[in-house]
DNA sequence: GAGTATAGGAACGGAACCGTAACGAATCTC
DNA sequence: GAGATTCGTTACGGTTCCGTTCCTATACTC
């Protein structure tokens, strides 16, 4: 069917999950802008800024600063859109594939080491 | 024997509950905050900010600014330890339990509508 | 009980984020 | 092609966070 977790499972994986995190990544990376990162790694291209601040429902100077941010840390990439040059689209880069990768097995391993009490999947 | 999860949905469970994460309690929440707010509510007491400092590996002052923020929010509760009257220790809040819960139940919902293609658990 | 050690918090300067508003550049409309 | 619209960005004032340092209160040591 799905992925059935307990209470005490999704808790103590989201507890986990986020404290490797923070220890990967340093305090410098805001809940918004993983989410915003996330997007741009999980959703199918083009990205826009005013579709991730549409998508996201945030306001468009949060989404050009995350991307400010992101893209100092060499995780995105900005490139103006030739054919209609007011758009921005926003590209992947290597390091951010990589980056993210790095969360998705952090996610993993922290999922694998919960206690099996109460799977039902 | 655990929860075994492929990177797409670990990564698109974590996209998805920390975006209904910031959609329930806004921005005003560091990952750093949550990842203390869900240890109090998680481990076993007692919890002293020296404790907490220590097993999150923080400073102090940020584990007093949290507390402020938390408190202020109504999601802990800060008591001095009689016996040992240097110690504060944090205690949950029935406001608190409630708002974890609610993160809780926010995952598990996030984790049923994943697709289950990969799940071997 | 004087001196040391420990716990938590306050103060400080610096950096980042927020929302609102205003801006320049590019495109569309008629 | 003049005017309106759209896109992304910058500017601004305010708030919050950060790390370091210092401080007060309490407890331990001899």
């Amino acid at each position: 069917m799905s992925i059935d977790l307990k209470p005490s499972q999704a808790l103590g994986l989201w507890h986990a999950a986020t404290l490797a995190q923070l220890e990967l990544v340093g305090p410098d990376l805001t809940m918004r802008q993983l989410v915003i990162l996330l997007h741009i790694y999980l959703m199918p291209p083009p990205h826009t800024v005013r579709g991730l601040a549409a998508r996201l429902d945030v306001t468009k100077p949060v989404i050009t600063r995350a991307l400010d941010t992101l893209g100092n840390m060499g995780l995105v990439r900005r490139v103006r859109d030739e054919r209609d040059r007011r758009n921005v689209i926003i590209k992947r880069t290597v390091e951010g594939s990589l980056f993210v990768e790095k969360i998705g097995d952090l996610i993993i391993k922290e999922a694998a080491k919960l206690p099996r009490d109460g799977v039902t999947g």
